[in-house]
DNA sequence: CACCTTAATATTGCATACAACCACAATTTC
DNA sequence: GAAATTGTGGTTGTATGCAATATTAAGGTG
């Protein structure tokens, strides 16, 4: 019943459900859907493929999660943060993911350890090639390794809570080419200190990250 | 559409989707239904008198917060804890919480006062007259307010997603008499320091209520 | 008797139809 | 001419039907 108009545009998981979440989180992360932006279930549907069904479950979802925001019988639209908001965002973070950080890296697998050198070559391949709209979605992952891998089912619950924002904010978008090199240098040293199951190496580097972090997110939205 | 089987059982939103939701969550909470049991779609749906539709809504929303478990073409089931995961629970609030409280008492309203005494005293009878079953979620409610008033929106949301599954682990079950006594105490001190706008003083309550809490939960998990 | 195969049943996954609702524009009324 | 009102298009909210999948039970086979 869906075999219409595109076969099935490029398909993300093999589930209508799966498949939505995925693509629209990928879209919000790359930037195709900018933050505002109104979500509309039947443009979504058919755009993706399936109905308007599994459009709403996973609309639902990424309301819980914090990237859109549904206002009801009006729609769902991408978040937007203050420069605020994300100031107080990069706050919690050097709070508490260097700790999670503390616990994971001596729990990482040799997979773990592998998986953020290619993610962070990616990163840097990245920059180099100019393709900063994927930085998010690579610095998400990234990350998620660390807090995925603390050991703590609630500390990484929350602490998904806290990175999930960092995907639809395009933080990237706003770093000087220094920043930039800087945050890459940071990912390097973290997959040296995960390489030596260093866990206070790899905490003091996180927290030096996400502090550099907050300062070039914060200077560049406070003098435009 | 739903005027045959009961009258609209009881209507705790106006929506159905609302209503589900808030019903499920009521049920959770109270114990009614307990950690591991099934929640069938059809049965639910029959039971609060909507369709399926809006049932399917709010156990992918309780599955986000993490208070269900989907496993698809399986159905939903009611999370269950380790005592491992539970002790884990407390270490993370141990760490978020009291910074919370730090940050809102400050800005709390005279109304957010108020309902904090209120919702401390309603703990207080519930106690006296034996009805355990009520106060998890009248203590949810009760820090639910430090959280919502922290006047960081991320924190508030990391803490939020910490919260909830305290609320369906029923830990003043396994408290001693003298462990609640002792919990309604910081409770009662908790509102003194919020009358007093003393933002430290609270934030060492909090710290306090946070760890005897753990230590009451943990040592009733480890010698059965 | 144990084990594999197969049929029946129950439950979820998804699509679709219709109802309720909102926003905005055209029209009427003062 | 301004304000209130009604109409209309589009969007979301909810119910329902059918298909797909899992679970259980029964039956057959070694």
């Amino acid at each position: 019943m869906n075999t219409d108009s595109t076969p099935p545009d490029n398909d993300f998981g093999q589930n209508a459900d799966e498949s939505a979440y995925a693509q629209l989180r990928s879209m919000l992360a790359s930037g195709i859907l900018q933050p505002g932006a109104w979500l509309r279930e039947k443009t979504l549907a058919e755009r993706i493929g399936v109905s308007r069904t599994p459009i709403r479950e996973a609309l639902n979802r990424l309301a819980a999660e914090g990237l859109v925001e549904i206002s009801r019988n009006k729609g769902a639209q991408v978040v937007s943060f203050t420069a605020g908001d994300i100031a107080d965002l990069y706050d919690v973070r050097a709070g508490f993911e260097p700790h999670a950080a503390l616990l994971s890296v001596p729990r990482l697998t040799e997979e773990d350890v592998e998986r953020l050198g290619l993610l962070a070559q990616q990163m840097e391949d990245a920059v180099q090639a100019g393709r900063h709209s994927e930085l998010s979605a690579l610095n998400g992952a990234f990350h998620g390794i660390f807090v995925e891998q603390c050991g703590n089912r609630h500390l990484s619950i929350a602490l998904r809570a806290i990175l999930r924002p960092t995907m639809v904010a395009h933080t990237f978008m706003s770093y000087t080419p220094e920043e930039l090199k800087r945050s890459m240098q940071h990912h390097a040293e973290l997959v040296a200190a995960a390489k030596a199951r260093d866990g206070e190496w790899a905490e003091a580097v996180m927290r030096v990250h996400i502090l550099a972090a907050k300062n070039a997110v914060v200077t560049a939205n406070s003098n435009p």
